[in-house]
RNA sequence: UGGGGUGUAGCCAAGUGGACCAAGGCACCGGGUUUUGAUCCCGGCAUUCGGAGGUUCGAAUCCUCCCACCCCAGCCA
């Protein structure tokens, strides 16, 4: 982005306006996710945002695991985590985690409890909730609401003892029954959990709730600027309350941001788990999917993650962004970088009638045509050719520039070539191609002046080597699956995922170079998956290539 | 009918009362270059900032009212 054009987002704003006033010398953020699913492009909003702050103004981000409910957490999801952040290309101050601070989390309930802010409530949930009220109705204080100091020292001290099964007492903040903000009619602290914790183990029966915990973690941490989603805009009242009450190290500020939404796709961890769970998809890092092991293994560069997320920008606004600029994104870094390669995706055999039997000539092609730093490779020419099965139609439209009958049409970096003949099988689907070339046409221009619009790319048949191409659609074919009355999975993409097993590519393909996203010329930018075996490589579509061609073709159409 | 937010082009998004008859990107529409219908390059794309009033010499920016959309009633985060 050129310096004029850049802007700075309304938090480093504020980060800035604290530097000056010197509020703060060094600033100090967390990327706070909860162990309970993958990290998606959802997070790497928040990730590019707290880091990003840390790496430009020199200060500190803590990868900090928000592990206060057992119940949903593991180990498998916080090694996938610490991978895609690092993969993002970031590196944390430290990884902590909310776990670490249960001592000082209980400490902290008991000093609310001495100063009569905290209570133990009996209820159960179901009176708790009809007791919290309503939207527009206060709440109703709980008969436990006065219990003393001492019993409720007591009755703390026994839940953390284990001495009560899960369900029958919380701790609670003592704020306000009647508040209009939600978070403050006496919102539930601590509850109890007889449930193994992955750090923790069996020591503690009580667990934090997310108010109560992310807060002071901030504040031990040394946190000074808490940057979450705008969905905890009402728990900030919250969060303040405890930071003025108690004797915490230091006050952190929250600030809320817009989540990234994104259209075609679905964002919300509990919908990938049901996509993952009812094998709609094979897992979280499926290639269509947002996660970011998804798009890892798809072939997206970290850095065209950080550029898309850069290109959105950071607000407090409701939004539902176009993919379309994400697959720009990737376009646009892979585009100066990813070395060109032919490769036929569905083949059609070509036989050059007038092209010697048995004989083979090799060109010397480049492998970026705009960047000779890349070098050249060396590919191989025979009778034999495989084009693809759409460079040939029986009844070209008009601006169709490719093959037809008795149309010519350029074998990119080697001859002109005129269709003389089409073989066709019993259900008359042309099965090949007969062809003669221009020997006086070989790399550069016609001798004879003669002009051809349409380029193709073609493989040798005899060189060619056979692998299968994974072809990657939206995963929805509704915008914004998650609207309307229909279940979401209705909109899945039949098309999504298009396996296409006889592709035909240039030998040199059969060992990719290591974390090298390809070019297949005309047909978009391909990444080795993990399904490769010797014999049998497997290349992921990352992206098409912008196809003027398709939406002239569309156009006729409708 | 409670509280909290947000409204600038199809999608994002700058703009923080005066050089705004409003940056930039994506998309879209032309045109040029090109042995990828790619890339690249040039041009077009809001007399108007959710609406209506008002303050001011001057308003997208301040005030008033109205409208629309989003979030909140987990012992989830």
């Amino acid at each position: 982005m050129a310096p004029s054009t850049r802007s700075v987002n309304f938090i480093r704003q504020i980060i800035d306006h604290d530097l000056e006033t010197g509020m703060h010398r060094q600033i100090v953020t967390r990327f706070p996710p909860e162990p309970n699913g993958y990290l998606h492009i959802g997070h790497a909003k928040s990730i590019w945002l707290n880091f990003g702050i840390k790496d430009d103004y020199g200060g500190q981000c803590m990868l900090r695991f928000d592990d206060t409910n057992p119940e949903k957490e593991n180990q498998e999801y916080l090694d996938a985590i610490e991978e895609d952040v690092r993969w993002l290309g970031y590196a944390w101050t430290r990884i902590t985690h909310a776990s670490d601070y249960f001592d000082q989390f209980h400490d902290y309930a008991v000093n609310l409890i001495e100063q009569g802010l905290a209570y133990v409530d009996s209820q159960t949930p179901d009176q708790i909730r009809s007791n919290r009220g309503t939207l527009s109705e206060p709440g109703t204080d709980s008969p436990y609401r006065n219990r003393s100091t001492r019993e409720n020292r007591k009755l703390f001290h026994d839940m953390k003892a284990g001495k009560f099964p899960d369900g029958t007492h919380v701790l609670r903040a003592r704020i306000d029954m009647s508040a209009a903000n939600l978070n403050l009619r006496d919102p539930v602290l601590y509850r109890i959990r007889h449930h193994e914790h992955p750090r923790t183990g069996n020591r503690w029966c009580i667990y934090p709730m997310y108010d109560f915990a992310h807060g002071q973690a901030d504040a031990i941490e040394g946190v000074t600027h808490s940057l979450c989603t705008m969905e905890f805009e009402d728990h900030r009242a919250l969060y303040d309350w405890f930071i003025e009450h108690l004797p915490v190290p230091s006050r952190p500020r929250q600030i809320e941001f817009s989540r990234l939404n994104l259209n075609h796709t679905v964002m919300s961890k509990r919908m990938l788990t049901l996509l993952i769970e009812q094998e709609y998809v094979s897992g979280w890092d499926d290639p269509r999917l947002p996660t970011l092991a998804g798009l890892r293994r798809r072939g997206y560069p970290p850095e065209s993650i950080r550029n898309f997320i850069g290109a959105v920008g950071i607000t407090r606004k409701n939004n539902l962004i176009d993919v379309g600029l994400l697959e720009n994104c990737v376009r646009e870094t892979l585009d100066p970088v990813a070395p060109r390669t032919m490769a036929v995706l569905d083949p059609l055999k070509v036989v050059i009638e007038n092209y010697p039997e048995g004989q083979f000539e090799t060109l010397e092609v480049p492998n970026h045509p705009g960047n000779p730093d890349m070098g050249t490779r060396k590919i191989t020419l025979g009778r034999e050719v495989y084009i693809e099965r759409d460079d040939y139609m029986d009844d070209p439209p008009k601006k169709y520039f490719r093959l037809g009958p008795d149309r010519e049409v350029r074998l990119r970096y080697a001859f002109i070539i005129r269709c003389t003949g089409i073989v066709r099988d019993a259900s008359g689907r042309v099965q090949e191609l007969r062809c003669r070339y221009d020997p006086d046409t070989r790399g550069g221009n016609a001798p004879s002046g003669r002009k051809v619009r349409g380029i193709i790319h073609w493989v040798s048949v005899q060189h060619c080597i056979n692998a299968e191409a994974r072809l990657y659609d939206r995963l929805f074919s509704s915008p914004d699956p998650l609207s309307g009355d229909r279940v979401f999975t209705e909109s899945i993409n039949p098309a999504s995922l298009e396996s296409r097993h006889q592709c035909k590519l240039e030998p040199g393909l059969g060992q990719p170079a290591a974390d090298t996203r390809y070019q297949f010329e005309r047909k978009g930018y391909f990444y080795p998956d993990r399904d490769s075996r010797p014999g049998h490589p497997v290349f992921n579509r990352i992206v098409t290539l912008r196809d003027t061609w398709a939406r002239i073709s569309r156009q006729r159409i409708t």
